[in-house]
DNA sequence: GCCAACGTTGGC
DNA sequence: GCCAACGTTGGC
């Protein structure tokens, strides 16, 4: 899952009740679709900060709950309301995630875009924008090697 | 901050 | 159902 540090970084994240959050504010079918049907409590997500320097994972997440609405959809004052959606057929649903760890030193995306084994990683291709997307259990090991931790 | 690549919208 | 126009993303 990609967010903009200066939006929601993983320390925001860390300083949160039980280091969890819902990750709110997502606006694309894909992205939603992840959250909505492949998502399972307890599965591992990679944190990854972009539109910043270094590019990077900086940590893991686990999904925390069931899917459900995104709050944020139905509030005006949000910069995510969406007038087209109701609560009897919400369009945006999310999941929650918690703080699991923090990479020191992060894994850049430099780093991943050289190491055998992750270069299908859809981060490394070219305007890839989807801000959630699939890492197979192989991509998950290798990018735990690279930041020195074992792997759950 | 720029702008190419991408996703969505809406008129036809 | 096509596709031009528009808005957004994200690497640079």
């Amino acid at each position: 899952m990609k967010s903009e540090p200066d939006e929601f970084s993983i320390d925001d994240l860390i300083s949160r009740k039980k280091g969890t959050t819902y990750w709110e504010g997502i606006r694309n079918y894909q992205a939603r679709n992840f959250m909505r049907d492949e998502m399972q409590i307890g599965d591992g997500v990679l944190f990854y900060h972009s539109r910043t320097r270094p590019l990077a994972v900086v940590g893991t997440m686990n999904v925390a709950g069931e899917p459900y609405p995104d709050p944020s959809q139905f509030d005006p004052k949000s910069k995510y309301f969406d007038p087209k959606s109701t609560k009897d057929n919400p369009r945006w649903i999310l999941v929650d995630v918690q703080f699991t760890s923090r990479f020191n030193p992060p894994v850049t995306r430099d780093r991943i875009r050289e190491t055998p084994g992750l270069e299908d990683m859809m981060l490394l291709k070219k305007g890839s924008r989807l801000s959630i997307q699939p890492v197979a259990e192989q991509e998950w090991k290798i990018i735990h090697e690279l930041a020195g931790v074992e792997p759950k």
